[in-house]
DNA sequence: AAGTGGTCTAGACCACCTT
DNA sequence: AGGTGGTCTAGACCACTTA
């Protein structure tokens, strides 16, 4: 047997995704559920939490409950990150993606050196006390902070370069390593799937019943070394991640 | 001023990441800590349900809360998906990557023929009333339900071949298609990071503050012809995505 | 049988938004 | 000012697990 909360959120449910609610309507508030199904408060409130949790539904204190409205961006992850030859900046491959779908990119870029935490410093294969460059970047769409995507590079590859500057890198980054040397050829990529922890979930307004991937690439020379280790925050509500690869 | 059940959520979550609370722990119960922290049960309740929530912690019950464990198995998505030349069965590429990280898979398929929703229609760009064969594959991890993993193919591609039966297909998927002149070259791949619907949280017995990724696959023929859609739903907990591609 | 979590109620006060 | 959601309490009864 169902209990009441869990009939009261299937019913609330239903009435989404039939439509019957489209995206944006206020539902019913709290007082009304109540009277509607004669059942108590706290019992609405379960029900209407899950809806939250479930990311369906966002609530507004003092204003009312409401469908919650999507409009992901694509991120080709596997398209080539090289600059685009564009008068527009930033021309970097993620901007010009955006800007296909019809909306405005914008980035923030704050540098950071110093020892990195065991999981950067395992990635890039570093000796204990080697210092990175870490470019903390945070993308928008659309004026809103949409993922975050913070690379790390080994400080003793791009001392003095253009990569320690924190705007777009001009010719790129990949032009930048190869001039060094380091010319990365290969990426390996990991996904995960996860809840926000309190930082995240924060910086990222995301309410409640927002998943995120953690996008992780590391990029190798042709010799197996890694030289960049991009780790990227992509909430769930505002990104779908894409990729092309040739079946073999 | 942060609430009361937000601080009791901070405190035992900061005991859980700093390892004071190991994987597999017991929680106190909730009656202890309504007396611990002089609250009531309500708000020990609240606090407990956002640690669950988050993916933290979950409730068995009539025993208590524990600390989750996690045990991701990796999933290799770039991988040539031909068979491999093994004697252990199944051969797939997925139930081979599995055995590689010491851990025992298992499938169970399920076949399907009929007129397939929008979606898919789409992604296959099948004529309208064109049928499909659907394989609803369920993938097992020591012996607990993974991922699903469902595949469609137009049905007159695959009519009377292999892969109309509900086991591992041999030679193999794509050995087949190519051997009727639909070898495909190429896919396309979306991942999607969401809070899983109702059916599938039951389904994989997913406990709350689990999301998931959907994965898709859309395999094409070098004339760009869509022969075979993938669909896959990964639980967060269960399974990490991996993939290997080349930088250009 | 005792202890655990799961559901539900009734009522209070507070914080926020709209008018 | 009035309506909305957010927090919190006190107490009841039920369902499940463990011993």
């Amino acid at each position: 047997m169902p209990s009441l909360y869990a009939t009261l959120a299937d019913t609330l449910r239903a009435e989404i995704v039939a439509g019957a609610l489209p995206p944006g309507t206020q539902l019913p508030s709290e007082h009304e559920l109540v009277q509607r199904h004669g059942v108590s408060r706290n019992t609405v409130r379960k029900a209407l939490g899950q809806l939250v949790h479930d990311g369906l539904v966002i609530s507004r204190q003092g204003s009312g409950y409401f469908v919650r409205e999507h409009q992901p961006v694509i991120w080709h992850a596997s398209r080539p990150e090289r600059n685009v030859q564009t008068s527009v900046l930033p021309a970097d491959a993620w901007s010009h993606c955006v800007r296909e779908q019809g909306r405005t990119p914008e980035e923030k870029i704050r540098i950071v050196v110093g020892v990195p935490n065991a999981r950067i410093a395992a990635a890039l294969q570093l000796k204990p006390g080697e210092e990175v460059v870490g470019r903390l970047r945070e993308r928008y769409v659309d004026g809103v902070l949409s993922t975050l995507a913070d690379s790390y590079y080994p400080e003793s590859l791009v001392r003095d370069s253009p990569i320690m500057l924190p705007y777009d890198v001009q010719p790129g980054v990949y032009a930048i390593l190869a001039s060094r040397g380091a010319g990365f050829t290969r990426n390996r990529d990991e996904i995960i799937t996860r809840m926000p922890n309190r930082e995240e979930a924060n910086r990222l307004k995301l309410g409640p019943g927002t998943p995120i991937a953690e996008h992780l690439r590391v990029s190798f020379t042709p010799s197996n070394r890694p030289v960049r280790l991009l780790l990227s925050i992509l909430p769930g509500d505002k990104v779908t991640i894409a990729y092309e690869s040739f079946a073999t």
